[in-house]
RNA sequence: GGAGGGGUGGCCGAGCGGACGAAGGCGCGGCGCUGGAAACGCCGUGUGCCCGAUUUCCGGGCACCGAGGGUUCGAAUCCCUCCCCCUCCGCCA
């Protein structure tokens, strides 16, 4: 949520710099900007006249007590009850549409995010690895594991539909593997590791900013009102929503691995194959809560920590730091990591890394108390360290071979009791 | 699912129609005491919003005692609905 007070004050700036996320928020905030002004000309009607009843009512009080009623005090005092209540009634339809508004506006990108429309442009940040090189056609994942016997499509879905994966044997191991792997590297970093709910009350995805504008992209469980979370992003950085911290616990650093849960609304046709667009899959996700003066050093270290599951596993990749057309709804600033990915022959998303700055802390009142008393509004950081099902696919379609087995990357043979390569089936 | 108990400030905990933004304690900050410290004494210490003069400091108002409604001139206190937590019983990985 934007800071309505910046709104108030920079109006022009922050309507300009909203726009370049699309026109139409623009026009958001020229509403909002309209409400405000609203709202606080009731405002101030309202408590005026409250406090003209406050004082009348003790006045009446104090008068009772003396044996003294006084009729037309209490005629007096109706009429500004009546008043107060269609006043009230004003003022609360004006702060209910503020706030829906205010919650559906997205961050404000910092100023060092490129402008653009979509991910064409994006802009590359740095490399890392060489694409390898084979002198056979490379297969694509899904049909490397399934010759493998490890990825299971066709079962996924007789259980689930569309969408969804069995892994068997060393499948399901690598995931496992992949888990453990990169909780361990983290560990190693300073991030406590975290086990966390997955169905999670509404108000925790209004912390996040899912909802109220994503709700389509959820999974719902109605009866109880709970949803599946998107990504362990979402109660992490809720732990400590309205709380106020210590500023020597700050910064602090969390892991945790989760399913995520997502019903992928809207993009029918994309990425039908795979492990690449999933409802459901594994992710290891890195959190950040710090003062503002530190988040974007921390983020910063934060991709660097990202980079270096990917690095360990010796995958090649890219930085791409996102254009303001592409950037998520609560971040002002991201960096994804891409992995390259020979069967598309192009580098695909496997981590996204971003700063939020204090959007999702005002969502949720996460602050801390500084050491002058003030209770100042955390920044919150998430990266995903890294998408397990991407990562897995990556693993199979770079370090395949000719024959269609699979060599292990040396990182995470310690987590497969040695072995060394992945072979088809029978040999 | 059944029965009971409870949600009050950073924490613990009292209050159960007006003098309550809320006793007391802990914690924290300042001062005193001390050679220094502990102990002790004194003072201060919630959050959000609005308005005003104003860099900051400040002053005024409104709201907040789980959430939302209601009763009343007046609600932390009474009533209703909902949410959450705890204990016991049942069921269960």
């Amino acid at each position: 949520m934007l800071d309505i007070k910046l709104i108030r004050k920079h109006y022009e700036e922050v309507r300009r710099r909203i726009a370049t996320r699309g026109e139409e928020y623009a026009k958001l905030v020229d509403r909002v900007y309209e409400l405000d002004r609203r709202k606080r000309e009731l405002q101030k009607e309202v408590e005026n006249l409250r406090a003209l009843l406050n004082r009348k009512s003790k006045e009446y009080g104090r008068l009772k007590r003396e044996g003294k009623e006084d009729e037309t005090l209490k005629e007096e005092l109706a009429k500004i009850k009546e008043t107060l209540k269609g006043l009230e009634e004003e003022l609360k339809r004006v702060e209910e549409e503020l706030n829906d508004l205010l919650l559906r506006i997205p961050n404000l990108p910092h100023p060092s995010v490129p402008i653009g429309e979509d991910e064409n442009d994006n802009v590359e940040v740095r490399r890392w690895g060489e694409p390898p090189k084979f002198d056979f056609e490379p297969k694509p994942h899904w049909e490397l594991g399934e010759r493998l016997g490890i990825l299971d499509f066709e079962r996924g879905a007789k259980l689930s539909g569309s969408r969804f994966v069995v892994k068997r044997g060393l499948g399901a191991r690598l995931v496992r593997a992949l888990i453990n792997f990169m909780l361990d590297l983290h560990g190693e970093r300073g991030y406590v590791e975290i086990y966390v709910p997955h169905l999670v009350k509404p108000e925790i995805l209004v912390g996040t900013g899912q909802l109220p504008k994503f709700e389509e992209d959820l999974f719902k469980c109605e009866r109880d009102n709970l949803y599946l979370i998107p990504t362990a992003e979402v109660p992490l950085t809720n732990l400590h929503r309205e709380e106020i911290l210590k500023e020597e616990d700050l910064p602090i650093y969390y892991t945790a691995y989760t399913p995520c849960y997502r019903r992928e609304a809207g993009s029918y046709g994309r990425d039908i194959k795979g492990l690449i667009r999933l409802h459901q899959f594994d992710k290891v996700e890195l959190v950040k809560i710090t003062k503002p003066e530190e988040s974007y050093e921390e983020l910063e270290k934060l991709v660097a920590d990202a980079e270096r599951v990917l690095q360990e596993l010796e995958l090649p990749y890219r930085v791409v730091e996102l254009c303001t057309g592409d950037l998520g709804f609560s971040a002002a600033k991201t960096y994804d990591l891409e992995v390259w990915m020979p069967s598309y022959n192009r580098y695909r998303e496997i981590s996204s890394c971003s700063n939020c700055e204090d959007f999702q802390a005002r969502r949720m009142k996460l602050r801390y108390k500084s050491k002058e008393g003030k209770n100042i509004l955390c920044h919150t950081l998430n990266g995903s360290g890294l998408a397990v099902g991407r990562t897995l696919a990556a693993i199979l379609e770079n370090y395949q071979q000719e024959d269609g087995s699979v060599v292990i990357p040396k990182a995470l043979r310690p987590y497969l009791g040695g072995l060394e390569v992945i072979k088809p089936q029978g040999e």
